[in-house]
DNA sequence: GTCAATTCACATGAAAGAGACCACGGTCTAGTG
DNA sequence: CTAGACCGTGGTCTCTTTCATGTGAATTGACGA
């Protein structure tokens, strides 16, 4: 035992592939971001009139996943505070991630949250929420001032709220008397606007910018960037970025996901002793990446949700029929339920927790009509094989206690 | 054989309840002068 | 007399239930060729 310790932190002490780690992290601001100059203009011209303390129009940026738009719009906000930093004009620019745990859900908390960025402070919970809107004016209206809301992964909030809070912040500036307020909404959801009330969309989409995702060749030249700070020279054995990028061009050009890859891929090979980062690495990274994701979400799901997944495990591995469907696997749900003493949720309820479990991409159950006999759900587990196992493992712990 | 009506087994929506959490304001209690 | 403990009220949040409505195609049955 002492020998292999002794391996590993051998091993981590010699440091043999990485110089800096953290530029592959996914929370790593770089200096340059490269393919994107034409949409920074776009985003630098369309914020400049706040310099002269003009309100900007609302702008609204498009983009799947890992496509830059965060990191575009956080340059040019720093950009543009930086040009003010005399502060001569009373210019707020303030980010908000909406997905944020903390933040998520609800406009109370997404509004006590901007309260706190603007220097207020707000109780969790407990308050009205006009009450909180209240303040929230009244904060702003504290002074003559400019303020701009950068809001990320909007359409996560419009999802679970209701598009109403939206609509509010937009029609604030008639409320406000001498500070003005504009709103840079970030989404992934290309559809997004489309789900939305036509005032809200009108106004908040004064100004629009699409980033299209990174093709092969560009995600290769962001990689090549980074990975120049973050392995030491000649690590890397030919093909392992263009494979990265390759992999990740396939999953809609993300480049969170290219990093990720070549992190984890660099990781994989420091703890295995490898002296170089081979092509090998990058497959298993890949596995590992996807396999990780998937336990965690089993791990971490709430306990119905886990006796949901369980059921629909046993049914499929019972395979005496090819096909489950919803009823099947609200039965098993309720022995399981009788056999760990928990409570019994609702078949409504269990039709929701499958659902969810089907937008983890843990299960696929599409709907099906089978026409005289209804319309439900096919229930399939999708989990690879290598750690269904493992899952098993998890769910199984979860019935004992 | 054709076509519309029927029917199944849930999906999907909306509303509302339970229980946990929290802030606020009023009241009570103990300590202080 | 005052600061802090305590309590009731009213608000939010999350998870869930209840009630209501929707749905796609296999099946059925009437109809005509």
């Amino acid at each position: 035992m002492a020998a292999k310790l002794d391996n590993i932190f051998n091993n981590i002490s010699k440091n043999n592939i990485f110089q800096d780690r953290f530029v592959l992290q996914t929370n790593h601001k770089p200096g340059s971001i490269p393919h994107r100059d034409k949409e920074i203009e776009q985003i630098a011209s369309i914020m400049a009139p706040c310099l002269r303390g003009e309100r900007i129009s609302n702008l609204f940026v498009y983009g799947q996943t890992g496509t830059g738009k965060t990191l575009s719009v956080d340059y040019v906000k720093n950009e543009l505070l930086h040009r003010n930093n005399e502060g001569t004009l009373a210019l707020k620019i303030e980010y908000l991630n909406c997905k944020l745990r903390k933040v998520s859900d609800t406009e109370y908390r997404i509004l006590a949250e901007l309260i706190k960025k603007l220097g207020g402070s707000v109780p969790a919970t407990g308050l009205p929420t006009d009450q909180v809107y209240n303040k929230f004016i009244e904060l702003i209206e504290k002074e003559k001032q400019l303020i701009v809301l950068i809001l990320d992964e909007i359409d996560q909030a419009v999802k679970k709220i209701s598009d109403n809070f939206l609509y509010n912040l937009t029609r604030l500036n008639s409320e406000l008397s001498q500070s003005q307020i504009s709103i840079v909404g970030i989404s992934n959801d290309l559809k997004f606007l489309d789900m939305l009330d036509p005032r809200v969309r009108s106004s908040l989409g004064e100004e629009e910018i699409v980033f299209s995702p990174y093709n092969a060749l560009q995600l290769q030249d962001i990689l090549k960037n980074r990975a120049e700070k973050a392995f030491k020279a000649g690590v890397l054995e030919d093909g392992v970025i263009a494979k990265c990028a390759a992999y990740a061009a396939r999953e809609h050009g993300d480049a969170r996901r290219a990093l990720d890859l070549l992190r984890v891929a660099g990781e994989l090979a420091e703890r295995g002793g490898c002296l170089k980062v081979g092509l090998k690495h990058v497959d298993l990274a890949n596995e590992k990446i996807d396999k990780d994701k998937i336990i965690e979400v089993v791990e971490n799901a709430p306990k119905q949700q886990q006796l949901v997944l369980l059921a629909a495990a046993k049914l499929n591995d019972a395979k005496n029929e090819d096909r489950v469907f919803t009823g099947d696997v609200y039965n098993v749900y309720q022995e399981l339920c009788n056999k760990s003493k928990t409570e019994i949720l609702t078949q409504r309820r269990v039709g929701d927790l499958i659902g969810e479990l089907d937008m983890l991409g843990i299960l696929n159950a599409p709907v099906v009509s089978n026409g005289r006999y209804g319309r439900t759900r096919e229930i399939k587990i999708s989990i690879p094989e290598k750690i269904y196992g493992r899952v098993k493992e998890i769910l199984l712990d979860v019935l004992e206690n």
